[in-house]
DNA sequence: TCTATTGTTTGATCATAATCAAACAATAGG
DNA sequence: CCTATTGTTTGATTATGATCAAACAATAGA
């Protein structure tokens, strides 16, 4: 397996980080990362199959708005708040309040 | 020629918003806007032809981003920053910061 | 070593979208 | 009217991406 590409928080890249969070179900992965801390791919009851999910997980990966660490046969995933947050002041912030309906 | 179509505030959808706001030319074209108020489509000088400026005015117009007001053969678009700022608060602010790079 | 679990990768399909040239529409000014 | 200007729409092309099933890889545990 290819090891687990991360991008440094100065490649950071708005219009990337923008569009993977234009997914719904990335946004959602989004949400409840930051709402849980850290979270194993497997624990999203998402109505999609594992590959589609491995698939959002990469996307947002490459994007730099999350962090995998691998434990065992397990990926735990987290929201990379202080790099998005230095990079792009506010955005994640807003982003998360907006996405709760109401 | 069909009439202009703008979503009310209600209807804004964040992944719609951000998913026009995760183009390069169109993030330049939301960048001018915040600067300069009121611009007609002619005078953005960006690196497209017209017809491809003209979808990205439409895809940022039917996401709810932008107003576009007929005077004569011009159109004149501006942001929307009271509906988004009111749907999504803080989140036109954060994306125009991070915008403009250093 | 065998098996179950967890996640990735590959290959395919289908949909969406970015782009351009060309045709079209609407208007302003002669 | 005629013409130039401004922008939209259409049709075509090309690229990207969301999705799934199936094959694969890695690990933990019996």
């Amino acid at each position: 397996m290819r090891s687990l590409h991360h991008p440094g928080r100065e490649q950071l890249d708005l219009p990337a980080v923008l569009y993977a969070l234009s997914d719904p179900t990335r946004l959602e992965i989004v949400r409840r990362l930051a709402g849980d801390g850290e979270l194993a791919c497997g624990t999203f009851g998402l109505p999609v199959t594992k590959a589609t999910l491995s698939h959002h997980f990469k996307v947002l990966r490459e994007a730099g708005l999350i962090q995998t660490r691998v434990e065992g046969v397990h990926r735990y995933n987290s929201l990379r708040k202080q790099d998005l947050d230095t990079r792009f002041p506010g955005l994640l912030k807003a982003v998360l309040k907006a996405s709760v309906p109401g």
